[in-house]
DNA sequence: ATTATTTAGTTGATATATCAATTATATTTA
DNA sequence: TAAATATAATTGATATATCAACTAAATAAT
């Protein structure tokens, strides 16, 4: 059986556009000067969006590890940028909130990201991103577990 | 500025593809029963392909950090799966090897490998390829540092 | 030829990824 | 209701990611 160099593979160019966005992406949110990850803003923004999600929740949202989770949300807690809880109801849960200083953050992110997001699709039409989207679709359906 | 949520982006969906496909691909290869990783896999790969390929290549191939790729070789050493020693003509550099009980890993895995992609590009065309691998390039240019 | 600069690789520190085990609580089942 | 099971989050162990500092050797500049 042929074996593609894995330099040549379709998944090969996927990893590199990602990688090389993720990389653009945290340069320009570095020139903020806050010192705090793509990943760390992100994990916020899902916060902010939908106050009573669960450590569970953000990790599958994410595409990580609930172990990845509390640690990401521990730093976030020690940088002062969300606050942690107990919840009331259900006492495994925890209650998370951004603080006044992650918000200030954020506000501050958000426009990085958009712009950022605008650089990554330069001269690309809405068709060829629903192209994109759509073929990008065809793989996550065939490597969904069944 | 209009900030869709991440989650809707066509990044989210390039992260989900290449994360199931990677999860896939790792569930698959651990059937083998040898406790490998993918990404130690394809390192072997290169290494195999180009044997006086540098560590400062394999990073760059393998969209990792040089510091990540001299751990990840050690590891690969401590299990007898790669050799490593100092090339005659300039010694700053490594001459990487892989064992016989790697080649026997090898030709197991790259099997595994040539069907995980297999799997993950079911029912999409030539020409389907051809089109994502070309809009894919499209964002890997926009965000190139130049 | 000596000095300065560049390059290849390693090491340290800290964060994240992954898997397994654990704790505490909630829910379901007998 | 008591016991069994499931769920949310944490913790431990180990590997990997990232950045900075460092060592050793090669190459370029003076």
């Amino acid at each position: 059986m042929h074996f593609e160099s894995p330099s040549k593979t379709i998944f090969y160019q996927i990893e590199k556009a990602i990688k090389q966005y993720r990389t653009m992406a945290q340069v320009n949110l570095n020139q903020l000067g806050y010192n705090v990850t793509i990943n760390q803003i992100l994990l916020m923004i899902q916060i902010q969006q939908q106050s009573d999600i669960s450590q569970v929740e953000l990790a599958n949202l994410l595409f990580k590890d609930v172990a990845s989770v509390t640690r990401m949300i521990e730093l976030l807690v020690r940088e002062n940028l969300v606050q942690r809880a107990e919840n009331k109801i259900d006492r495994r849960k925890k209650d998370l909130k951004i603080t006044k200083k992650g918000g200030e953050l954020l506000n501050k992110a958000i426009p990085v990201i958009s712009k950022n997001r605008a650089t990554a699709q330069k001269n690309m039409s809405e068709d060829e991103l629903q192209t994109l989207f759509k073929l990008l679709n065809k793989i996550i359906i065939n490597t969904s577990k069944k």
